[in-house]
RNA sequence: GCUGACGUGGCUCAGGGGUAGAGCACUCCCUUGGUAAGGGAGAGGUCGCGGGUUCAAAUCCCGCCGUCAGCACCA
């Protein structure tokens, strides 16, 4: 009988905590589900684990398979399992907050016993003894909650095979290569200065100059989708951020200082109620709707030291933000053109798998029920009614709107949350805005949010690790370097860089005193899109060599025609070169 | 923020109670090379910061800061 990989992977959970119970005694268990590589299991014990003590637990798990041990179900009620799990404190806390009138399964397997709804393969025998691997070992709150005492988890790679195993292993550290942290640095795009400005990114002219191409194409898209751009202040009064209930609910991730006559003003941490400001001045009418505000702003958030990571979740970073405001009947077309906006910019990163997931109300929340049910509907709706697939994340949305996130997947199959739409009900409220309707009288606009590279930083980090560093043409900083094959050449070199340079190409000269294989090198890992080489047949010719970085090679080229081909390139945003 | 590991020249890392090493990168010299590392010489660090133990600390201990892996958080 052959099982599910899931099955297979809670098993295996089950006879490590065998394992661990076997060599360690003392152990209070919590839980073990499967998950995407592998399983987990959590564990309460004296003894702090070390990656020394792997090897040790693998051995005897697989003393435990070739056991032939039997998994063996066992119904009982409340009270017997309350009494069977009387030494197990986080089997009690399950348990008890269990249905009163459910059956309770536990699974034995020899000596170990564990509250478990199962299901599991029959006998260990059923286990691959060479597909899994404990993986790593780490600290997580029981049950999720950072009020409640740290355990100790150990994690753990399982797969069908052997060879599944090593795929994973060795995706793994090819992604590894890619890191972006490391990447960045290597690419002289941008680096960090831990001990004065944590989470915070110094752009390096090449990486600056793709994160000003990324802006340039955001607002040129906006423009052509109807927007208009504002810039609104970074510091602002306390009251401003209490008016829009930010202060209250993220205080404590603000950066705010008092000025000498003692005013509280804080650095933003959003955009929004400058959006709002914007909105607000002025009587808007009906025929000023939909009313699309975008600013690429600046913000800041004092996020906690352990949730920093490269670029990817900074302190300080620019989002391509904007608020639209619409009337309610123009609220489901808005919300769609966004949503096809949000695909259209994607594409064109070379990113075409986007899942789309919609988070609902969540526990903590403002706005009755009946205002909740209206806008999850309507952004249901929108996307029923247009063939867009979604999956539901209950609780998941903002405390004042349900919200639209799209998760993109990268070159090598990571999923990466980027872009959001999000309906606020808050704001508009708050800040008391208003427009004139065409009967005359007042209403409250319907507005929404949104981020589709969500911050410049973090979209950068992912294109970095998605193209490998080697950016499409339009984006690349350099897009190509100029390698005279010897000094004898560099006159010619020379005359041939300034028709570059004459045409608007950015494009570096290597003149160093080093091989030619050398300086082919030093442009390989540097990922620039093209050498140029130029030596006696070139000169003789009057035209250029090109290889490029991916090892493509043509002799002989035309100098013009080669211009006019990268710009075509450049202005079509081929995302190959 | 929490748990654990780590913090040595720009980078990757070795060493380890008696006042610092390698490779790459950098500078200079030789070499003038046809598609991923030519050769030689030189410069560069009070070993994250602060305190303690010691005749002596980069090395041991404590605190802080930071990084990494998770967890929690993510307007």
């Amino acid at each position: 009988m052959s099982y599910s990989i899931n099955v297979i992977r809670h098993s295996l959970a089950h006879v490590m905590a065998a394992a661990v119970k076997n060599l360690f005694g003392d152990v209070k268990f919590a839980i073990g589900p499967d998950i995407d590589n592998g399983f987990y299991y959590d564990f309460d014990l004296e003894h702090r684990f070390s990656e020394e003590d792997f090897a040790k637990i693998e051995f005897e798990m697989r003393k435990i398979i070739k056991s032939d041990g039997r998994f063996v179900r066992e119904a009982l009620s409340k009270d017997e399992a309350l009494k069977m799990f009387a030494d197990q404190p986080y089997k009690i806390d399950l348990i008890q907050n269990l249905p009163a009138d459910e059956e309770i399964s536990v699974y034995k397997l020899r000596n170990f016993v564990d509250l478990c709804r199962g299901p599991h393969v029959d006998s260990t025998s059923d286990l691959p003894r060479d597909s899994f691997k404990l993986d790593k070992i780490a600290g997580a709150y029981w049950r999720g909650d950072s009020n409640n005492k740290m355990l100790q988890r150990i994690y753990a790679l399982v797969f069908a095979t052997k060879e599944e195993l090593d795929a994973y292993i060795a995706q793994r550290e090819e992604a590894e290569k890619r890191d972006h942290r490391k990447l960045g640095p290597a690419l002289d795009l941008f680096h960090f200065e831990p001990d004065y400005a944590p989470g915070a990114v110094f752009w390096h002219d090449k990486g600056y100059t793709i994160y000003r191409n990324l802006i340039e194409f955001m607002r040129k898209k906006q423009q052509d989708a109807g927007y208009i751009e504002v810039k609104t202040p970074r510091v602002m009064d306390r009251v401003l951020w209490e008016t829009s209930g930010h202060w209250e609910k993220y205080g404590q991730h603000n950066y705010s200082g008092k000025t000498e006559d003692d005013k509280v003003f804080c650095i933003r941490p959003m955009n929004c109620p400058g959006g709002m400001l914007i909105f607000g001045q002025g009587i808007k009418s009906y025929k000023d709707l939909p009313l699309r505000v975008a600013e690429f702003g600046e913000v800041n958030r004092y996020e906690a030291s352990g949730a920093l990571h490269g670029l990817l979740r900074v302190r300080e970073f620019t989002q391509d933000d904007a608020h639209i405001f619409c009337t309610k009947a123009q609220m489901e077309e808005e919300c769609l053109k966004t949503v096809k906006f949000i695909f259209e910019i994607y594409k064109g990163f070379g990113f075409e798998n986007v899942e789309i997931k919609l988070s609902t109300r969540p526990e903590k929340r403002i706005g009755s029920d009946e205002i909740w049910d209206i806008s999850e509907k309507a952004l249901m709706d929108v996307l029923d009614h247009n063939g867009y697939k979604y999956e539901i994340q209950e609780g998941e949305g903002a405390f004042y709107g349900p919200k639209l996130e799209f998760v993109l997947k990268d070159s090598i199959g990571r999923s990466w949350q980027m872009g959001t739409v999000q309906l606020d009900m808050s704001l508009p409220e708050r800040f008391d805005l208003s427009y004139i309707a065409e009967d005359g009288s007042k209403q409250r606009p319907v507005m929404w949010h949104r981020a589709i590279l969500g911050s410049i930083e973090r979209f950068l980090g992912i294109l970095i690790e998605n193209y490998d560093g080697k950016f499409p043409l339009w984006l690349a900083p350099v897009k190509a370097v100029m390698i005279p094959i010897s000094e004898k050449h560099i006159e010619y070199a020379d005359k041939v860089y300034e028709e570059f340079k004459k045409a608007g190409i950015t494009i570096e000269k290597d003149y160093s005193n080093e091989s030619m294989q050398k300086r082919i090198r030093d442009a390989q890992l540097q990922k620039i899109p093209y050498m140029i080489l130029v030596g006696q047949k070139e000169e003789d010719e009057g035209k250029i060599s090109i290889r490029t970085r991916d090892n493509k090679q043509e002799n002989g080229i035309e100098i013009s025609g080669f211009i006019k081909e990268i710009l075509n390139k450049i202005s079509n945003r081929d995302l190959d070169i």
